[in-house]
DNA sequence: TCCTATATATGTAAAGTGCACATAAGTAAT
DNA sequence: ATTACTTATGTGCACTTTACATATATAGGA
Protein backbone atom coordinates (compact mmCIF):
# COMPACT_ATOMS: atom_id res chain seq x y z
CA UNK A 1 0.00 0.00 0.00
CA UNK A 2 1.34 3.55 -0.67
CA UNK A 3 1.46 6.05 2.29
CA UNK A 4 -1.75 7.76 0.62
CA UNK A 5 -4.42 5.45 2.32
CA UNK A 6 -6.59 5.93 -0.66
CA UNK A 7 -4.06 4.30 -3.31
CA UNK A 8 -4.60 1.38 -3.91
CA UNK A 9 -1.87 0.76 -6.42
CA UNK A 10 -0.26 -1.98 -4.20
CA UNK A 11 3.54 -0.92 -5.02
CA UNK A 12 4.28 -2.73 -1.72
CA UNK A 13 2.70 -6.50 -1.16
CA UNK A 14 4.01 -8.94 -4.42
CA UNK A 15 -0.02 -9.15 -5.16
CA UNK A 16 -0.02 -10.56 -9.23
CA UNK A 17 3.33 -11.00 -9.67
CA UNK A 18 3.21 -14.14 -7.02
CA UNK A 19 1.96 -16.88 -9.70
CA UNK A 20 4.07 -15.84 -11.81
CA UNK A 21 7.67 -15.66 -10.00
CA UNK A 22 6.92 -18.90 -8.34
CA UNK A 23 6.80 -20.54 -11.60
CA UNK A 24 9.71 -19.12 -13.04
CA UNK A 25 11.21 -20.32 -9.26
CA UNK A 26 10.00 -24.15 -9.60
CA UNK A 27 11.40 -24.46 -13.31
CA UNK A 28 14.68 -23.47 -12.06
CA UNK A 29 14.68 -26.26 -8.88
CA UNK A 30 12.18 -27.81 -7.36
CA UNK A 31 11.36 -26.27 -3.73
CA UNK A 32 9.08 -26.15 -1.06
CA UNK A 33 7.33 -22.68 0.41
CA UNK A 34 9.73 -21.91 2.58
CA UNK A 35 12.60 -21.65 0.31
CA UNK A 36 10.27 -20.12 -2.14
CA UNK A 37 10.03 -17.12 -0.06
CA UNK A 38 13.12 -16.45 0.36
CA UNK A 39 14.16 -16.87 -3.41
CA UNK A 40 11.53 -14.34 -4.22
CA UNK A 41 13.83 -11.91 -3.13
CA UNK A 42 15.53 -12.51 -6.64
CA UNK A 43 12.51 -10.62 -8.01
CA UNK A 44 12.79 -7.42 -5.84
CA UNK A 45 10.76 -8.89 -2.99
CA UNK A 46 11.69 -8.70 1.01
CA UNK A 47 10.22 -10.91 3.21
CA UNK A 48 8.36 -7.80 4.66
CA UNK A 49 6.00 -7.49 1.97
CA UNK A 50 5.65 -11.68 1.49
CA UNK A 51 2.55 -12.74 3.72
CA UNK A 52 3.47 -17.20 4.14
CA UNK A 53 -0.08 -17.80 4.55
CA UNK A 54 -0.59 -16.35 0.98
CA UNK A 55 2.54 -18.29 -0.42
CA UNK A 56 1.04 -21.33 0.85
CA UNK A 57 -2.47 -21.39 -0.56
CA UNK A 58 -1.20 -20.12 -3.96
CA UNK A 59 0.82 -23.03 -3.89
CA UNK A 60 -1.76 -25.75 -3.24
CA UNK A 61 -4.33 -23.51 -5.32
CA UNK A 62 -1.76 -24.12 -8.26
CA UNK A 63 -1.67 -27.58 -7.39
CA UNK A 64 -5.28 -28.07 -7.75
CA UNK A 65 -5.15 -26.69 -11.35
CA UNK A 66 -2.94 -28.93 -12.35
CA UNK A 67 0.20 -26.51 -12.75
CA UNK A 68 2.46 -27.85 -9.77
CA UNK A 69 2.58 -31.40 -8.00
CA UNK A 70 4.18 -31.81 -4.19
CA UNK A 71 4.89 -34.61 -2.35
CA UNK A 72 6.51 -34.28 1.69
CA UNK A 73 10.43 -34.07 2.11
CA UNK A 74 11.27 -35.75 5.23
CA UNK A 75 14.75 -36.60 4.39
CA UNK A 76 16.66 -33.35 5.78
CA UNK A 77 16.76 -31.95 9.32
CA UNK A 78 13.95 -29.70 10.37
CA UNK A 79 10.08 -30.12 9.92
CA UNK A 80 9.07 -32.12 6.95
CA UNK A 81 8.74 -30.14 4.23
CA UNK A 82 6.32 -30.24 0.96
CA UNK A 83 8.59 -30.19 -1.96
CA UNK A 84 6.96 -28.60 -5.05
CA UNK A 85 7.81 -28.93 -8.91
CA UNK A 86 6.38 -28.03 -11.91
CA UNK A 87 4.50 -29.86 -14.64
CA UNK A 88 4.03 -29.26 -18.71
CA UNK A 89 0.88 -27.58 -17.86
CA UNK A 90 2.74 -24.94 -15.51
CA UNK A 91 6.07 -24.33 -17.58
CA UNK A 92 3.27 -23.16 -20.36
CA UNK A 93 1.52 -20.70 -18.14
CA UNK A 94 5.13 -18.66 -17.46
CA UNK A 95 4.94 -17.88 -21.55
CA UNK A 96 1.39 -16.74 -21.36
CA UNK A 97 2.44 -14.99 -18.12
CA UNK A 98 5.72 -13.48 -20.28
CA UNK A 99 3.21 -12.45 -22.98
CA UNK A 100 0.70 -10.67 -20.93
CA UNK A 101 4.03 -9.19 -18.87
CA UNK A 102 4.82 -7.26 -21.86
CA UNK A 103 1.34 -6.45 -22.51
CA UNK A 104 1.10 -4.84 -19.20
CA UNK A 105 4.58 -3.06 -19.34
CA UNK A 106 3.30 -1.41 -22.38
CA UNK A 107 0.21 -0.48 -21.06
CA UNK A 108 2.36 1.46 -18.13
CA UNK A 109 4.71 3.03 -20.61
CA UNK A 110 1.90 4.18 -22.61
CA UNK A 111 0.32 5.79 -19.21
CA UNK A 112 4.11 6.96 -18.18
CA UNK A 113 4.65 8.86 -21.53
CA UNK A 114 1.06 10.49 -21.18
CA UNK A 115 1.71 11.66 -17.44
CA UNK A 116 5.21 13.23 -18.83
CA UNK A 117 3.49 15.45 -21.37
CA UNK A 118 0.63 16.21 -19.11
CA UNK A 119 3.19 17.11 -16.25
CA UNK A 120 6.80 18.23 -18.07
CA UNK A 121 7.86 21.13 -16.50
CA UNK A 122 10.24 22.97 -18.79
CA UNK B 1 -8.47 -12.65 -18.75
CA UNK B 2 -5.88 -15.50 -21.70
CA UNK B 3 -7.40 -17.48 -23.47
CA UNK B 4 -6.28 -20.17 -20.73
CA UNK B 5 -8.11 -20.02 -18.04
CA UNK B 6 -5.69 -20.80 -15.03
CA UNK B 7 -3.98 -17.56 -16.29
CA UNK B 8 -5.38 -14.81 -14.10
CA UNK B 9 -2.91 -12.35 -15.62
CA UNK B 10 -6.05 -10.14 -17.06
CA UNK B 11 -4.18 -8.77 -19.98
CA UNK B 12 -8.19 -8.34 -21.19
CA UNK B 13 -9.58 -5.97 -18.80
CA UNK B 14 -8.48 -2.70 -16.90
CA UNK B 15 -8.46 -3.66 -14.24
CA UNK B 16 -5.91 -1.46 -11.69
CA UNK B 17 -5.18 0.82 -14.74
CA UNK B 18 -8.43 2.40 -14.21
CA UNK B 19 -8.38 4.72 -11.57
CA UNK B 20 -5.61 6.32 -12.45
CA UNK B 21 -6.37 6.66 -16.03
CA UNK B 22 -9.53 8.82 -15.24
CA UNK B 23 -7.78 10.68 -12.63
CA UNK B 24 -5.20 11.75 -15.80
CA UNK B 25 -8.12 12.19 -18.36
CA UNK B 26 -10.03 14.48 -15.21
CA UNK B 27 -7.04 16.05 -15.18
CA UNK B 28 -6.71 17.60 -19.11
CA UNK B 29 -10.68 18.58 -18.59
CA UNK B 30 -13.96 17.65 -16.84
CA UNK B 31 -15.70 14.99 -17.91
CA UNK B 32 -18.63 12.62 -17.73
CA UNK B 33 -18.53 8.56 -17.21
CA UNK B 34 -19.89 7.74 -20.91
CA UNK B 35 -17.32 10.15 -22.12
CA UNK B 36 -14.55 8.88 -20.18
CA UNK B 37 -15.06 5.37 -21.22
CA UNK B 38 -14.19 6.56 -24.79
CA UNK B 39 -11.29 8.64 -23.98
CA UNK B 40 -10.04 5.55 -22.46
CA UNK B 41 -8.91 4.23 -25.80
CA UNK B 42 -5.91 6.62 -25.62
CA UNK B 43 -4.49 3.80 -23.20
CA UNK B 44 -4.85 0.97 -25.43
CA UNK B 45 -8.23 0.13 -24.22
CA UNK B 46 -10.98 -0.86 -26.38
CA UNK B 47 -14.91 -0.65 -25.18
CA UNK B 48 -14.81 -4.32 -25.47
CA UNK B 49 -12.75 -4.29 -22.58
CA UNK B 50 -14.58 -2.03 -20.30
CA UNK B 51 -17.09 -2.64 -18.31
CA UNK B 52 -19.16 0.92 -18.13
CA UNK B 53 -20.66 -0.72 -14.13
CA UNK B 54 -17.19 -0.58 -13.36
CA UNK B 55 -16.50 3.19 -14.60
CA UNK B 56 -19.65 4.48 -12.97
CA UNK B 57 -18.89 2.52 -9.73
CA UNK B 58 -14.99 3.92 -9.58
CA UNK B 59 -16.17 7.59 -9.76
CA UNK B 60 -18.53 7.33 -7.33
CA UNK B 61 -16.22 5.57 -4.88
CA UNK B 62 -13.28 8.36 -6.18
CA UNK B 63 -15.94 11.31 -4.96
CA UNK B 64 -16.49 9.83 -1.57
CA UNK B 65 -12.88 9.81 -1.17
CA UNK B 66 -12.64 13.43 -2.21
CA UNK B 67 -10.90 12.37 -5.31
CA UNK B 68 -13.19 13.92 -8.04
CA UNK B 69 -15.61 16.43 -7.53
CA UNK B 70 -19.55 15.77 -9.96
CA UNK B 71 -22.61 18.07 -10.63
CA UNK B 72 -25.31 17.09 -13.39
CA UNK B 73 -25.17 18.81 -16.18
CA UNK B 74 -28.90 19.23 -18.58
CA UNK B 75 -26.81 21.93 -20.60
CA UNK B 76 -26.35 19.87 -23.81
CA UNK B 77 -28.16 17.46 -25.72
CA UNK B 78 -29.38 13.92 -25.27
CA UNK B 79 -30.00 12.32 -21.36
CA UNK B 80 -28.54 14.12 -18.47
CA UNK B 81 -24.83 13.68 -17.16
CA UNK B 82 -22.88 13.91 -14.33
CA UNK B 83 -19.86 15.81 -15.02
CA UNK B 84 -17.06 15.15 -12.94
CA UNK B 85 -14.01 17.29 -12.03
CA UNK B 86 -10.68 17.05 -10.01
CA UNK B 87 -9.76 17.71 -7.02
CA UNK B 88 -6.60 18.73 -5.20
CA UNK B 89 -6.65 16.14 -3.76
CA UNK B 90 -6.93 14.14 -6.61
CA UNK B 91 -4.09 15.28 -8.59
CA UNK B 92 -1.71 14.71 -5.40
CA UNK B 93 -2.71 11.40 -6.50
CA UNK B 94 -1.82 11.02 -9.85
CA UNK B 95 1.57 11.94 -8.93
CA UNK B 96 1.51 8.93 -6.48
CA UNK B 97 0.39 6.35 -9.24
CA UNK B 98 3.05 7.34 -11.57
CA UNK B 99 5.63 6.51 -8.95
CA UNK B 100 3.68 3.22 -7.99
CA UNK B 101 3.86 2.50 -12.36
CA UNK B 102 7.47 3.00 -12.12
CA UNK B 103 8.23 0.35 -9.64
CA UNK B 104 5.49 -1.83 -11.29
CA UNK B 105 7.93 -1.64 -14.81
CA UNK B 106 10.81 -1.97 -12.87
CA UNK B 107 9.42 -5.36 -11.60
CA UNK B 108 7.84 -6.67 -14.97
CA UNK B 109 11.51 -5.77 -16.42
CA UNK B 110 13.09 -8.01 -13.77
CA UNK B 111 10.71 -10.54 -14.36
CA UNK B 112 11.30 -10.66 -18.28
CA UNK B 113 14.67 -10.60 -17.36
CA UNK B 114 14.51 -13.52 -15.67
CA UNK B 115 12.53 -15.19 -17.82
CA UNK B 116 14.66 -14.35 -20.94
CA UNK B 117 17.61 -15.75 -19.42
CA UNK B 118 15.89 -19.05 -18.47
CA UNK B 119 14.05 -19.73 -21.93
CA UNK B 120 16.87 -18.22 -24.17
CA UNK B 121 17.50 -20.05 -27.24
CA UNK B 122 20.70 -18.61 -28.38
C1' DT C 1 13.65 -24.86 29.73
C1' DC C 2 12.91 -21.18 26.80
C1' DC C 3 13.73 -18.80 22.63
C1' DT C 4 14.44 -18.73 17.84
C1' DA C 5 14.35 -20.53 13.21
C1' DT C 6 12.18 -23.53 10.18
C1' DA C 7 7.93 -24.98 7.98
C1' DT C 8 2.96 -25.27 6.85
C1' DA C 9 -1.55 -23.95 7.20
C1' DT C 10 -6.41 -21.84 8.47
C1' DG C 11 -9.86 -17.95 9.58
C1' DT C 12 -11.90 -14.02 8.27
C1' DA C 13 -13.41 -9.37 7.12
C1' DA C 14 -13.06 -6.19 3.52
C1' DA C 15 -12.41 -4.96 -1.03
C1' DG C 16 -12.26 -5.76 -5.82
C1' DT C 17 -13.84 -7.97 -10.51
C1' DG C 18 -16.72 -9.41 -14.19
C1' DC C 19 -20.84 -10.13 -15.99
C1' DA C 20 -25.56 -9.48 -16.48
C1' DC C 21 -29.36 -6.59 -15.98
C1' DA C 22 -32.31 -2.19 -15.21
C1' DT C 23 -33.52 2.50 -16.27
C1' DA C 24 -34.17 6.52 -18.89
C1' DA C 25 -33.82 10.33 -22.33
C1' DG C 26 -33.08 11.85 -26.81
C1' DT C 27 -32.72 10.73 -32.13
C1' DA C 28 -33.71 8.93 -36.49
C1' DA C 29 -36.15 6.11 -39.69
C1' DT C 30 -40.26 3.75 -41.31
C1' DA D 1 -46.58 6.68 -33.61
C1' DT D 2 -43.87 2.94 -32.81
C1' DT D 3 -39.65 0.87 -33.39
C1' DA D 4 -34.96 0.76 -32.80
C1' DC D 5 -30.60 2.83 -31.75
C1' DT D 6 -27.43 5.83 -29.25
C1' DT D 7 -26.36 8.16 -25.29
C1' DA D 8 -26.03 7.98 -20.34
C1' DT D 9 -26.08 6.16 -15.59
C1' DG D 10 -26.61 2.99 -12.63
C1' DT D 11 -27.65 -1.86 -9.46
C1' DG D 12 -27.24 -6.95 -8.22
C1' DC D 13 -24.68 -10.66 -7.36
C1' DA D 14 -21.48 -14.38 -7.25
C1' DC D 15 -16.90 -14.97 -7.13
C1' DT D 16 -12.12 -13.89 -6.24
C1' DT D 17 -8.49 -11.40 -4.13
C1' DT D 18 -6.05 -9.34 -0.29
C1' DA D 19 -4.33 -8.37 4.08
C1' DC D 20 -3.72 -9.49 8.49
C1' DA D 21 -4.01 -12.37 12.36
C1' DT D 22 -3.68 -16.77 14.30
C1' DA D 23 -2.63 -21.88 14.95
C1' DT D 24 0.40 -25.84 14.74
C1' DA D 25 4.59 -28.46 14.84
C1' DT D 26 9.78 -29.78 14.55
C1' DA D 27 14.48 -28.96 15.58
C1' DG D 28 18.53 -26.53 17.42
C1' DG D 29 20.98 -23.60 20.58
C1' DA D 30 21.63 -20.87 24.97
Amino acid sequence: MCQNNKCNCSSGSIGRFLQPCLLLLLHRSPNHGYGLIQSLGEFGFSDTNIDPGSIYRQLRKMEEEGLVKSQWSIEQNGPAKRLYHLTNEGEELIHAWAAAMEINKQRIETFLSIYKKTFRKE
